[in-house]
DNA sequence: GGGGCACCACATT
DNA sequence: TTCCAAATGTGGTGCCCC
């Protein structure tokens, strides 16, 4: 396989800034004649020891990784793996069509322009639009200085000292963005814009119609673009999507570029362009292609059509061969609805947990706001946090019905965050998923697994998962709504109480832990408690990518005095078992089970634990974590299921609580 | 084994 | 002196459930 693999060398040596890949190093439009190893070095000396340094070399690591997976089982490929590739580009050859006529259309340094625009006094100075943290668009004078959007504006600085910045004003780019989709609309009303400053327009109408090439059309395009709004754009017009977007590209700014519907000019055009230049092939795609397979053109997709078809899955292959052959999109897309709708903020590193939550109310309140402007509704939020390290984490959570107020959110996405405390975070986001319109008449979503698990246990249950909520909501939320809000917490929620119709039975399987409403109740110090019992982190730590993983740890809630039960899932190789021996130990003595001996050793070891502290300034548990007599008696006199003695299989082993439930609920 | 879901990485502007 | 965004979609993976 060593013939396939082209594997280059990375830079390093005594030019570290040469393997320091940024998004900046990439060619972009004028930025032509910049002295590229300059930049870069400077790029490099400025990052160089950073937190945002060192997690890039993190994520630069992961890739090689990746990189040696996919060279070892290309190197295990044998002839047989490799002979399924010709009909598949027999296939998709098939599927070529040149009857169409696509434009890509692309304002030039578009913020900035509009920015120059409104101020003329800003031309001809290298301007930057956004902040010293971000640049959003840099001018055409300051690429010429390796400036460029996407960079943060210290490092602009430093390339371009006499950098002028100016603050992002979005209405004005919309009000722009505006007066030139009433030209697209002129040439296709069904133009479909990707962002404010591009779009694709199908001309093959307009050019049947008014019997004008595409060329004739995009001169007369950019030309009204510039008359109605002052502005300049750069088109290109080719058979399809994919192809007109990099030939948009090749004549910028303020210029076009046509490839004509011929097959001949489609498979010339792409057989030396790089693959870097495809919508869809980021730094991380093209590294791979690159140091896997030796691929850096399109046309060596096909050369290397055979690897790519044993390596990747069949949708990736299917891009990357129709990469090779010049396809892309030629029907309008449907008009898609929106899927989620999200917001976040990045602020400096704080581990301050009121200034954390005070940043998840904002946000939950923007997100509301914005949800409720679109009149849309939604089930499931995932809360992004980027730790100081500039680590990124999302958690998720389902609720039950649609929710958009800001209550509703907040309750879950404090739930989501009091979880993963304490960190440092420099970024918060919550996303909103599963949308539906408030017109639209949700259907609560039915719990399969649920309706499977009342019948098998419990004909004669009654039980009402939201009226089974706490009552003791400390913020006066509607609370039903949530209460559960996973699918899982719904199916533990309910077998919890199916099992012991008692709201103060413990339930836990392999990988949940879940403690519902009798914690609710305790009014602790909830941020310390839990933080102390059972974070990701000490459960085996964060879940690697892919092939890589060695750790698993998912997590979804924890310990929430806001809610009528908690959970934590964590999995059965926890790197610290013995947090979850003391969990599962605590959770048998609250059941009133009789505990295998390791258990006590566990507790012993953890007596300083602090929620045993706190539980027994409850009055629950006695000095060694037993329950209490009388609350021991309580339980037994109202839990209808029977006790049974917790075996161990294995002396000192960990039995899965679960397991047993499951076990004697199946029998009932 | 397939569908649904959660999580995450990657990509684009 | 210090400083690296926001919004959104897609696809892969692994897990659970049926």
């Amino acid at each position: 396989m060593s013939s396939a693999a082209g594997a280059p060398s990375d830079g390093g040596g005594d030019r570290p800034w040469q393997s320091y890949h940024t998004a900046y190093t990439n060619g972009k439009a004028g930025m032509e004649g910049v002295d590229k190893e300059k930049v870069q070095k400077v790029i490099y000396e400025m990052s160089k020891g950073s937190k945002y340094f060192e997690n890039e070399q993190k994520k630069e690591a992961i890739t090689k990784q990746k990189i040696e997976h996919l060279r070892a089982q290309c190197a295990k490929l044998n002839d047989n793996d490799i002979s399924h590739f010709q009909k598949k580009i027999l296939e998709l050859e098939a599927s070529r069509d040149l009857s169409k006529i696509w434009l890509h259309t692309d304002m030039d340094a578009f913020y900035a322009a509009v920015e120059i625009l409104e101020n003329p006094s800003l031309k001809g100075k290298p301007l930057a639009v956004g902040s010293m943290s971000m640049i959003a668009t840099a001018s055409y004078e300051a690429r010429k200085f390796g400036v460029r959007a996407a960079m943060p504006g210290f490092i602009g600085c430093k390339l371009c000292p006499d950098l002028v910045f100016v603050r992002p004003n979005f209405e004005r780019y919309t009000h722009y963005s505006e007066l030139a989709r009433k030209v697209f609309q002129r040439y296709d009303p069904n133009f479909f814009a990707t962002s404010l400053d591009e779009a694709y327009l199908n001309i093959t109408e307009v050019c049947i119609e008014r019997g004008i090439t595409g060329e004739e059309v995009a001169s007369e395009l950019r030309g009204a673009i510039h008359q109605e709004t002052g502005l300049t754009c750069s088109v290109g017009v080719a058979p399809n999507r994919m192809i007109a977007k990099v030939c948009s590209d090749i004549n910028k700014p303020n210029g076009q570029f046509i490839l004509p519907n011929e097959r001949d000019a489609v498979t010339t055009f792409v057989s030396t362009l790089p693959i870097r230049k495809i919508g869809g092939i980021g730094k991380v795609t093209e590294q791979m292609l690159h140091q896997v397979l030796g691929i850096t053109t399109c046309q060596q997709m096909l050369q290397k059509a055979a690897f790519l078809c044993a390596l990747f899955s069949e949708g990736s292959t299917d891009f990357f061969l129709s990469v090779g052959l010049g396809l892309g999109g030629t029907e309008t897309p449907e008009h898609r609805l929106r899927k989620s709708m999200s917001c976040e903020r990045t602020f400096s590193a704080t581990n301050d947990y009121s200034l954390q939550f005070e940043k998840l109310d904002n946000l939950a309140e923007n997100l509301a706001d914005d949800l409720q402007k679109e009149c849309l509704k939604g089930r499931t939020l995932t809360l992004k946090l980027k730790t100081a390290a500039f680590e990124v984490r999302t958690r998720a959570a389902t609720a039950q019905s649609y929710i958009s107020s800001k209550e509703d959110i907040l309750i879950c996405a404090k739930k989501l965050l009091k979880a993963e405390l304490p960190l440092s975070l420099r970024l918060m986001g919550l996303r909103m998923s599963h949308l539906c319109g408030e017109k639209d008449d949700p259907t609560i979503p039915t719990q399969k697994t649920l309706d499977r698990f009342f019948r098998l246990s419990d004909n004669n249950s009654n039980v009402n998962r939201t009226n089974g909520a706490s009552s003791n909501d400390a913020s006066g939320g509607d609370d039903c709504n949530i209460g559960a809000t996973t699918k899982d917490e719904c199916l533990i929620h309910d077998a919890v109480t199916d099992i012991s119709s008692d709201q103060h039975t413990f339930f836990s399987n392999d990988e949940n832990i879940f403690v519902p409403e009798e914690r609710s109740s305790v009014n602790y110090d909830n941020e310390v408690v839990s933080s102390n019992l059972l974070t990701c982190d000490d459960l085996g730590g964060t879940k690697l990518d892919g092939n890589t993983s060695n750790s698993k740890v998912t997590q979804s809630e924890k310990f929430d005095d806001l809610s009528h039960f908690t959970s934590c899932k964590a999995s059965a190789s926890s790197s610290k078992p013995n947090q979850q021996f003391w969990v599962d130990g605590y959770i048998c003595s609250l059941c009133g089970f009789e505990l295998p001996p390791c258990f006590e050793e566990e507790r012993q070891e953890h007596s300083d634990f602090h929620l045993a502290e706190l539980l027994q300034q409850e009055e629950a548990l006695d000095s060694s974590g037993h329950l209490t007599k009388e609350r021991l008696a309580e339980r037994q006199s109202t839990t209808p299921t029977p006790k049974k003695k917790l075996k161990s299989s294995k002396e000192g082993k960990h039995i899965p609580i679960d397991s047993f439930f499951l076990k004697h609920n199946k029998k009932l």
